[in-house]
DNA sequence: CTGAAAGCGCTTACAG
DNA sequence: CTGAAAGCGCTTACAG
């Protein structure tokens, strides 16, 4: 292997016979560098494959052209499986942020770690972007921290003024309606909700009060909700649960397609018929839910455009532009699972 | 908004009535320095909220204690899927790097760009992890300029003296060699492999040989190949040309799940049963392979391994160390398209 | 054990 | 249009 020697901008000043001020200017494309002056310094620093030191550049300009990702798992989670929702976002940061010029540190965290004054602060990122949380209680608590700091952050969820710093997110009570909205179309009518309807995940209180909303719209007060965090074994587990409680059912809305997935497996583990038993729809449009038997009716998120607005604001933010939170729309995916060919 | 002031070591050494240099050994534990004053230090840099500048330290020190992890998307992919596989080792790149005190980066790269400079030369990195390359031909061009220029690099797939750099990649041949052999027990005779077999991608080219091998050992010469990427829709394709030729066929061998599911849709659409008519077998255990039906009998590559492994090697060549190249062991998944409980 | 000083490689205000 | 100089915030060899 070569050695490896760097050459500096003073080298290649010295090879031009310029001061090193002018090669800096030529290389940023000054205008106040003399044409001829500019091509011959770019030349030579292609000769001597030179590039920037990005460490004395940014320490120079107080700047690291550089977001960080911060990914929260759900603590519960397989650490070998990143919930494939977020990696579905993943590449839509990352591509954004290569566009608008800016680098992308990707890293998980623990809510245990010291996480919230780890990038910015030390200068290695300008701003953050969140996903997920896993307890947003806790996560509140930290999220107030950064907000103190004045860090600059976006993250993906519900936006809401009670809680610290801007957020995108899609509409999850609009979801939550709408694809109840549509198994009441196809003449179900004994629901349940499975997934944690409380303040530790928004998300999923916003799907269920959707829910709950198309249901109350045509009249129905009863029907039954189970918390579950979103995998498959959890939602096996509350599916267990429910038939144990031997209530009619005929659909089952499940605030994840993980959690769908679990309770699909559930049911036909009893002999339950999906969808001619019981419908079971699911959320987030994940790559397995076009897979399953029976494939999922689900909701899609448009992560695409998620990512790169996400990246666009967080870019606002940190240039001192004003930003306004979002809320996206979300679309009805109807597959097998809600029973939609039956008719 | 707060205004954001950072503290700088300065601004320590005046509170702690010390000077900067000894703010610095404190915050590094230096064994130099008064344990007394490290802990006044320390505290008053907890409470200044003081972090490291990280621009500062690292131009210092001329490190980054940052790896940059380039992914090459097959440049036919839809550009909002990113290979599942990758994917997969994403996760535990990252969780290696977190454990070894390291920051990752993340890029998505195409040929076109000029990355091979990009990372390492601008000091933002200490080291690459490539996954990945789409056309390997042209891969391998960058690959030596990346040698020449003595960077420091690992990269996913199968060593080769011939080739630039150190690889760490799973046993290929032996992956097509157990897949094909597997069905062979299982009575299957006429076959066919989907996947391209050339130089331009040699892991496909690999567990095209252990395919082949397979076959030789027991007689067959005879079966058909033919080309494919990694994608469905090109799976698809290359089934209906294949069955478009006519030749009697039980069992297809395809270089990634992927190409599967597009075979066994196109079967599908032709009434063509499997396994009970043709088995069809995968490569890579994506999470979809789980449940697609009938469910994959695919060769798992041990992602969680490997990204770790890619992590450790990188992390011994930057400081210097001799490092192997390694070959993982595979593991065969039997689920249903091989037709294994049809005995 | 501590401090004064050099220097990592840039960018940019200042002077010409 | 160009150069000399200051300075970003650290780490560490040197001197005590």
């Amino acid at each position: 292997m070569s050695i490896k020697v760097r050459a500096t901008s003073f080298d290649i000043a010295h090879k031009a016979g310029v001061s090193q001020s002018t090669v800096s200017r030529a290389l940023r494309d000054s205008p106040l560098v003399n044409p001829e002056t500019r091509e011959k310094i770019k030349q030579i620093a292609l000769e001597l494959n030179y590039k920037v030191d990005k460490n004395a550049s940014n320490l120079r300009q107080q700047q690291s052209r550089t977001l960080a990702l911060l990914l929260f798992e759900d603590p519960t989670s397989d650490d070998s499986l990143i919930n494939p929702f977020f990696l579905s976002m993943l590449g839509s940061i990352t591509r954004a942020s290569a566009l608008a010029g800016y680098d992308l540190l990707v890293s998980f965290q623990n809510l245990s770690d010291d996480w919230h004054a780890d990038f910015e602060d030390t200068n290695k990122a300008d701003g953050l972007i969140l996903l997920g949380y896993g307890d947003f209680v806790e996560y509140r608590d930290k999220l107030k921290k950064l907000e103190e700091q004045g860090t600059h952050f976006v993250r993906w969820g519900a936006h809401d003024v009670a809680h610290p710093g801007l957020a995108i997110g899609s509409d999850n009570f609009q979801g939550g309606f709408d694809i109840t909205h549509h198994l009441l179309i196809l003449g179900r009518r004994q629901f349940a909700f499975v997934g944690g309807a409380d303040n530790r995940s928004p998300e999923f209180m916003n799907r269920y009060l959707g829910f709950k909303d198309a249901l109350n719209r045509v009249g129905i007060q009863d029907f039954r909700q189970l918390d579950a965090i979103s995998t498959e074994a959890s939602g096996y587990e509350a599916s267990n649960a429910l038939l144990a409680e031997n209530s009619k059912l005929d659909a089952i809305v499940c605030a994840s397609d993980l959690i769908a997935l679990g309770v699909i497996q559930a049911l036909h583990d009893k002999g339950i018929r999906v969808p001619e038993d019981i419908a079971v729809v699911g959320y987030d449009n994940i790559p397995v839910s076009g897979f399953s038997s029976p494939k999922l009716t689900t909701v899609q998120q448009n992560t695409k455009a998620a990512g790169q607005i996400l990246v666009d604001k967080l870019i606002k933010l940190i240039s001192g532009k004003s930003v306004e939170p979002m809320l996206m729309p979300v679309e009805l995916v109807v597959r097998e699972s809600c029973g939609a060919d039956m008719n």
